[in-house]
RNA sequence: CGGGGUGUGGCGCAGCCUGGUAGCGCGUCGGUUUUGGGUACCGAAGGUCGUGGGUUCGAAUCCCGCCGCCCCGACCA
């Protein structure tokens, strides 16, 4: 892509209504325009990051097992009255009237709905366990929407939602909800630690809320130290090994780990040496909880068990919140300059800067470079504006392209162009096709 | 919903107290400059001053209503 053809439209100043670093940041580079309080336009660099990381959503829902479905926003309030909720939700579901005066809503989420869809088909315990997902736009009419997309009343979520016959079965899928969400964040690049949730009406531990430290955290979270670098890494997850996956979920839900909600200060200083004792502040992006059989009784969802026992079906659910990681993504990776984007997710695999737009050979080795990037399936974002080159580094450090390419005559006369880390400020020279195939190798696998 | 702010070209702001018909910086456009970290100069375009009413010879400015947006609190991916 040519910045000259593209729509990128940063902005030198900081808009004041932006408090905290990420919605500045999505602002001055162009990736979201507000359209009216907690509701945002996704322009091209910001949707290309929000369609990155739904990628990678779904590649591990169903990595993981989940199969991905496509439920409406606006539903009907009758299936919301048969499960109890259309009184309960208050009014931060948005009710809307059709033309007939029907009552419909704009779905804060999607229980009863699948509920719906999944009681009309499954009948015996053959049907289970199974597990559907969707990522969809909610709307949730927040008494105060806040700091851009990160508390957005409209926002893009990915809900899952476990089917089993029972307690010990839904906690199976209870687990690979949890290692696929470890995955998941890992990929991201993000550090986001379980924190044991309120586990609602069913009791028992099988709630956890998914935090990324970050000092503009909305929740005050407890946790001990060793929470902080674990890691998958190279851990083998095999979801048809029940036993392997109880086995990680122990291994990360064992050292302390709370948000205020279930804060208890006498367990933590009796499980936590005090040196290891961490304060901190973490933005929720994920929230996984087995809700039994709460949906599925109202709404008479049952199956018949192999000892031909008519039984409410067990459920679970699993939210990750999709345009909020956007904004969580940034918190975590950024500088005085900028965004710094993971691999995982940059909009652009590179940027391109041609330091003499104009110039014969400068132009040439730039559009040589386009080629051979394309070639090699790289995506580049290739400066070509009559600009002065500070402005050019400047857009390419505030956009957070993770790699930059700069291709000036000083270089070019020893044959070599310059490849720039964004993450540590690193700069080689090489020859362009080794630029490429170095590229190449940094991408390869991500 | 309670408390505190704010609304003036695309962005950031001044002007308002003490009414006289709108200004600055950035950006944009046309030139010159051909640039190795936001260059300089010349020229230009662009504004129903959130909105409705009132006071006045005259309102961005004073008064009243309404709306939008932001911040602080209780809820949430």
């Amino acid at each position: 892509m040519r910045l000259s053809r593209y729509f990128l439209p940063v902005l030198k100043e900081t808009p004041a209504e932006a408090q905290i670093v990420s919605h500045r940041l999505m602002l001055r580079a162009g990736m979201i325009r507000q359209a009216s309080a907690g509701i945002y336009s996704w322009l091209p660099l910001g949707y290309t990051v929000l369609r990155n990381i739904e990628r990678i959503v779904h590649e591990e829902q169903q990595r993981a097992g989940a199969i991905p479905v496509l439920m409406p926003t606006i539903q009907s309030a009758d299936l919301w009255r048969e499960s109890g909720r259309y009184d309960a939700y208050g009014p931060e579901m948005l009710r809307i009237r059709d033309r007939h005066d029907r009552d419909m809503l704009y779905g804060p989420t999607n229980e009863e709905q699948i509920t719906e869809i999944f009681r009309a088909a499954a009948s015996s315990y053959r049907d289970v366990p199974r597990m559907l997902y969707h990522i969809q736009w909610k709307f949730r009419d927040e008494i105060r929407p806040r700091f851009g997309v990160m508390r957005g009343r409209e926002f893009l979520m990915k809900d899952g939602y476990s089917f089993d016959v029972d307690r010990a079965a839904a906690e199976v899928s209870y687990n690979k909800m949890m290692v696929s969400y470890l995955c998941t964040f890992e990929r991201l690049g993000l550090q986001a630690v379980p924190m044991q949730a309120e586990s609602g009406p069913i009791g028992g531990d099988l709630a956890h809320e998914f935090l990324v430290l970050a000092d503009t955290g909305e929740s005050e979270v407890f946790l001990d130290r060793a929470m902080v670098d674990m890691a998958l890494g190279d851990t083998p997850v095999d979801y048809e090994d029940a036993a392997g996956l109880a086995e990680i979920r122990r291994r990360w839900t064992a050292p302390y780990a709370r948000t205020d909600d279930t804060h208890d200060q006498a367990a933590f200083e009796a499980a936590v040496a005090e040196g290891d004792r961490m304060v901190r502040r973490g933005i929720e992006v994920g929230h996984i909880f087995y809700f039994g059989t709460k949906y599925a009784e109202p709404l008479g969802a049952t199956i018949v068990t192999h000892e031909g026992e008519r039984v409410p079906i067990h459920g679970g659910s699993y939210g990750i919140g999709v345009s909020r990681l956007v904004g969580a993504l940034i918190e975590a990776n950024h500088d005085d300059k900028g965004i710094i984007w993971p691999e995982s997710v940059t909009p652009f695999a590179v940027g391109l800067v041609n330091l003499k737009q104009g110039d014969g050979v400068c132009d040439g080795a730039c559009a040589d470079l386009e080629t051979q990037l394309a070639a090699a399936g790289l995506s580049v974002l290739y400066d070509d504006r009559d600009e002065r080159a500070g402005a050019k580094f400047a857009t390419m450090e505030l956009i957070g392209l993770p790699w930059r390419l700069t291709v000036g005559p000083r270089g070019l006369k020893a044959g070599t162009v310059e490849l720039a880390s964004r993450r540590s400020g690193e700069v080689i020279e090489l020859a362009p096709q080794d630029a490429v195939a170095r590229l190449a190798e940094i991408y390869r696998g991500v």
